[in-house]
DNA sequence: ATCTATTTATAACA
DNA sequence: TTGTTATAAATAGAT
């Protein structure tokens, strides 16, 4: 534009299009920046050079002025940059949603087991709950009876076992033995009848 | 900066503010058009007028130039951009995990008051379960009891309430009352020892 | 908007 | 890069 002025295309000579880069870039920064100033605009401008080396001006926080860019325009750059994080983020938020409504249903039907809330229940409902409870508790009992039983079995093996023992021992010292506990006498196989635990016949 | 250079600082005449705005505008505009085009370099300009409209330029893709830009910068742009966001995601996940251990607790209570998943308790859990169990039974058995007491108390009322209109209406008609059900015979005021229900004496 | 007197920007050169 | 300079471009103020 001077001294013969310029077609507007590219600059092939490389040392010419860098000085002309150098130049027009603070030329631009400059008009940026009197923009700004003049008419009390927010204004950032970024170039990249060929080589990919960054040049940015801002007339305030250049963050500033993208983020507001990035809410104006929301549909294609905030879009762009955050969509995948905001699908995430709203998969996450309904995935809390389904735990929220499985922690109600879970908290109201334990509430119902303990014997709260009830003042909501039908008498219909309240059988039912009384029937499941019922239910529950011949169920614990059951199995309460069962580990009592089992109890009671090792216990039994263990006897055995240990009036083994004592009659091997008796033998090998040569002597008859003596001194047995009451009730069973010299059978080495004896099936006691202890009873150890609660009685079991209250399911 | 011509007929009279200015001075750089805000225009303060609206008029010639907007003028100004619009004409250096677009020289701002050309200028980076001409950059981009002679020295092959992708520029970006983004203006927002005082009224908060957007100007833009981009040589190429404008979406590019900031992507460019922001991975160019993410060390603050991407991160201060994305990282609160990020952090409400971990907030979230935060949530999730509490939710996640909430669900179990109550899963495993709610199966053990359904005399489910017995298999690891002890005996001392099992009793405590049981007690727990006959505590609520209680409880609603109790419920149960009290709404067939209310019931009862309904009809009873509503007995009462019918037996005094039936009485009306036969003064009214001048005649003697005659044929009342069984029990209460003349009385106006009658306390019934009607039943209606199960009986409440089974806590 | 358009005009135009000036200031600015800058291409070419050093 | 920087500086100089001739000249093109931009633009303030007026219309």
């Amino acid at each position: 534009m001077v001294r013969g002025k310029i077609e507007i295309k590219k600059i092939e000579n490389v040392t010419s299009r860098q000085v002309t880069f150098s130049k027009r870039r603070s030329g631009l920064f400059k008009k940026a920046h009197e923009l700004s100033v003049l008419c009390d605009a927010q204004v950032a401008a970024m170039i990249f050079s060929q080589k990919g080396r960054l040049y940015e001006f801002a007339s305030s926080d250049i963050r500033n002025t993208i983020k507001r860019y990035a809410e104006y325009k929301r549909e294609y750059f905030v879009a762009e940059t955050r969509r995948p994080i905001e699908q995430y983020v709203q998969g996450l938020k309904k995935e809390m949603m389904t735990m929220v409504k499985k922690i109600e249903v879970l908290e109201v039907h334990n509430r119902k087991m303990m014997g709260q809330s009830l003042a909501s229940c039908s008498v219909k409902e309240l059988q039912e709950i009384a029937t499941q409870i019922e239910k529950s508790l011949h169920t614990v009992r059951l199995r309460k009876a069962k580990l009592y039983e089992d109890e009671l079995e090792k216990l039994k093996a263990k006897e055995r076992q240990l009036k083994d023992e004592r009659v091997r021992l008796c033998r090998r010292v040569g002597e008859r033995p003596m001194g047995m506990p009451s009730g069973s006498k010299e059978k080495e196989d004896v099936e006691t009848d202890l009873f150890i635990g609660f009685p079991k016949s209250r399911p």
